[in-house]
DNA sequence: CTGAATGAAAA
DNA sequence: TTTTCATTCAG
């Protein structure tokens, strides 16, 4: 909300004034339910704050930010009043999943008193700037999307959104949300997974938001990672293809200059064919858009570790002539190498392995591709301290802000690698 | 800057 | 039909 021309805002809304009930300009077009029906009332209409002080880059200083639309607005005011706690959940990625299913189970009648203020909005907006007309800056040139970026995105536990959104559905707001979350975080089984075995890290939970700390007392909290697949990405209607999460089709893009793709032990392709009349890798699909059978619950890998005794199998490799496969890439693993690490604990050190052939790159970033030899043979590693979850390459393209920036940016495109290797094992 | 949501408006 | 950008702020 910049403060525009001195006086455009000659609509104050009278800020301090004795909070007498009197409800801001003309009467609302839809009658608003009863007070007592009401299940988000509107936040209280506060100055607006003094200018962002985050210095918006892309913004040409007398931007006029567009009129908010009805959601935008529900939105806006579910944050204000802080109907969910930050107890309960801080990520605003999150939190944008939480409101969007509470506007979905928020009663017709309640929507529409934002759709009415989403009106008023805009006509005030006009009123404000009348020559106002949105103008979307157009960034990919015209054809083909040749660079259009899948972000990896951190899992969300939907099964938690749900209930929140339940339980705000049903009345329960700070503090009751408060207590009835921490109950149903006891017993609830976070089911976050990524199609890729991913290293859930207590601290990566936590940092992915949406999951309480996974209590490590409860044995059966890691069994269902695999059990269980969701992360299911919503996707917006579309009569094609999601538009944010395209089928890979690029054949080579990003920044590979010091990921090589050739000629590098680390990121040889050809150096690993998943030869499917050595072992067929029915263990995974690499589309970002298509399910994944679970993998065999349990694998040689696990034999009986305590690492592996609390955290589900690597799904990656699934049969040992697969595993052999593996071991003669450019990493040497052996079958034993843990495929999960907790945190804590320090990577086990490989002879040989990722301090011999890792790139400058790669050695400033994470270890846990010492962990996660599978990841490290594709020349993945991403994250910044070992902490992130690893990408499933297919949704791979570029994490900014989760590399370095002293490092360059990290940014490749797996669908060569996906289209020409994978693609034969997908199922 | 990005991700999340929904929806208005433009390309 | 598809893309952008309104809000929000931790990451």
């Amino acid at each position: 909300m910049p403060v525009e021309p001195t006086d455009s805002s000659g609509v104050s809304f009278t800020t301090n004034i004795t909070p007498v009930t009197f409800t801001d300009g003309p009467p609302p077009l839809v009658d608003p339910p009863p007070t007592e029906m009401i299940l988000f009332p509107p936040a209280e209409e506060a100055p607006p704050p003094p200018r962002r002080p985050t210095h918006s880059k892309k913004k040409p200083e007398n931007h006029i930010p567009r009129p908010p639309n009805a959601f935008i607005l529900f939105r806006s005011s579910f944050i204000k009043s802080q109907h969910v706690s930050t107890e309960v959940e801080t990520n605003h990625s999150t939190l944008s999943k939480i409101i969007g299913l509470t506007w979905q189970n928020l009663p017709e009648k309640e929507r529409q008193v934002w759709h009415a203020k989403a009106k008023a909005a805009l006509e005030e907006h006009k009123r404000k700037f009348p020559q106002y007309a949105f103008r979307p800056t157009q960034s990919k040139k015209g054809g083909t999307p040749e660079k259009r970026k899948v972000r990896e995105v951190e899992p969300k536990d939907m099964k938690r959104c749900a209930k929140i959104a339940e339980y705000l559905a049903a009345g329960l707001k700070g503090h009751e949300l408060d207590a009835a979350m921490a109950e149903f975080d006891k017993h609830h089984v976070p089911e976050v997974v990524t199609r890729f075995e991913a290293p859930i890290t207590a601290r990566a939970y936590r940092r992915s938001s949406s999951a309480p700390i996974p209590d490590t007392e409860n044995s059966k909290a890691n069994q269902s990672f695999f059990s269980t697949v969701t992360n299911i990405k919503k996707v917006r209607a579309s009569s094609t293809r999601p538009t944010r999460y395209p089928t890979p089709e690029v054949v080579t893009s990003g920044n590979l200059e010091r990921m090589p793709l050739k000629h590098e032990p680390s990121f040889d392709f050809s150096s690993f064919s998943f030869d499917r009349t050595v072992s067929p890798m029915t263990t995974f699909s690499c589309d970002p858009l298509i399910d994944i059978v679970p993998p065999s619950p349990v694998d040689s890998v696990a034999s009986g570790q305590d690492i592996h005794s609390m955290h589900s199998p690597a799904p990656i490799v699934d049969s040992p002539a697969f595993l052999d496969e593996w071991t003669q890439c450019a990493s040497p693993i052996t079958p034993n190498t843990p495929h999960f690490l907790e945190s804590p604990s320090p990577p086990p050190s490989f002879p040989g392995s990722f301090e011999s052939f890792a790139t400058p790159l790669e050695k400033t970033l994470p270890d846990f591709s010492t962990t996660f030899p599978t990841y490290q043979q594709c020349g993945l590693e991403m994250g910044l301290h070992g902490e992130s979850y690893l990408s499933n390459p297919a949704e791979y393209a570029t994490y900014p802000h989760h590399s370095d920036p002293s490092l360059g940016q990290i940014d490749i495109d797996f669908s060569a690698f996906i289209n020409t290797t994978l693609q034969p094992y997908q199922l």
